[in-house]
DNA sequence: TTTGATTAATCAATCGTTTGATTAATTTTG
DNA sequence: CAAAATTAATCAAACGATTGATTAATCAAA
């Protein structure tokens, strides 16, 4: 049925997401992706055509969703440029403290000179999320709401850097945190609302334009 | 002569480095490796025991440096609080920017959760460091000089991770900051005191005591 | 000559991919 | 409807290439 071969294409999906974010491109082979996937090895490029191309359909079915709903806080008119800073943070922490393996994945793949073609996709992709977070700060800027004077990419780079760090080094942060952070209770009930506030206030005290930041 | 030896392993260690960092623990072959630095393949059995021996030998030779000095930081009972993190923070983006593929090569295999026991070494030899910025943090808080209800563990987050993206996703922060970031000139003229700017700024505005964080 | 450094050649293991065959499902034809 | 033809799905086996590591021979220096 057609059914069932959409379903075990999103199984295999699935588990090649984990894996992948696992022991990474290189270290997953099609072996043990099929393997924990319950299917024959060949069903891997008989699907998907090659490693590569699992590769990429993995990217392809987890981006898109997340895109336009960032593209429909950024266009809202109604609300101000921090209160839609504020819903990008939110549903970005929502986000990646759920499936944080994906964003692992992405983070280690992104950093390889190897493959170049498959860095420069996953680097397109991700730069369409990137400028609407640009966008509204620029927003924001342009009609005063925040200083002017601001680093607008590295504010960017803030944004990123600190919610990667947080679930990408998962080791790291869970020494710093003090917390099993592969603790789904904690991580959903403390982090998460933990992460959303301090990325507010940080955000705020930097940006908005109650102090002079030029001193 | 044995100041050749060094030498040579030096080399090596110095090549390996690169190709590492350029293509991960398992995408770095010994043969590129090998090759690349001009030597004979079982020289990094010779030296190193092993690919994972020569992948730790890296390690161990750059990380003992920065940590002292950052402890001489940390221990300097002359200066301020926010002093001793502004230190830190030049301290570190002058080092991170100059020599950022091995930052990369941490990152990359930080995420693993394939090799355990390598990665558990390599966060044991950080979390030194990461403490280092802790403790510095804790002492302002303790002494008034920084808001009582800030996040530490997360401001923490914030300074590697800010760090971490930048010179770790080259191409993704290239196109953020609208210039090619290989561009060592660029690197080390701009992009250097921009940063150092910009997270004195950051954070300052966050940590200090100025203003009500709890709002 | 003896010891340590270096080499080319080779090892078994594993890699991603392809193959040819077999089964299941669907479509076409009579 | 039923038989035949076609397509899709799945499989075990094997491919050539590459991996990290080791061997035994050679070289250089003391």
């Amino acid at each position: 049925m057609d059914k069932d071969k959409i379903d075990k294409k999103d199984h295999i999906l699935d588990v090649a997401e984990r894996v992948f974010a696992d022991l990474g491109f290189d270290g997953a082979s099609t072996r043990a992706i099929s393997g924990e996937a319950g299917v024959n090895m060949a069903m891997l490029n008989y699907y998907f055509g090659s490693k590569e191309g699992l590769f990429l359909a993995i990217f392809e079915r987890k981006i898109a969703s997340f895109r336009t709903l960032l593209q429909n806080i950024g266009n809202d008119d109604t609300i101000s440029s921090w209160d839609k800073l504020e819903k990008c943070i939110d549903n970005y922490v929502d986000r990646i403290i759920v499936n944080n393996c994906f964003q692992k994945l992405i983070n280690r793949e992104i950093t390889m000179t190897k493959r170049w073609d498959l860095t420069d996709k996953i680097v397109g992709i991700l730069m369409v999320n990137v400028n609407e977070i640009k966008k509204i700060i620029e927003e924001g800027v342009s009609t005063a709401a925040f200083a002017k004077d601001i680093d607008i990419p590295l504010v960017v780079a803030t944004i990123f850097g600190t919610k990667n760090f947080i679930v990408s080094q998962l080791q790291l942060s869970s020494l710093i945190l003090a917390h099993d952070i592969r603790d789904e209770k904690f991580m959903e009930e403390d982090l998460k609302p933990r992460v959303k506030t301090y990325m507010k206030r940080l955000l705020k005290a930097y940006l908005v334009n109650e102090h002079d930041n030029s001193k």
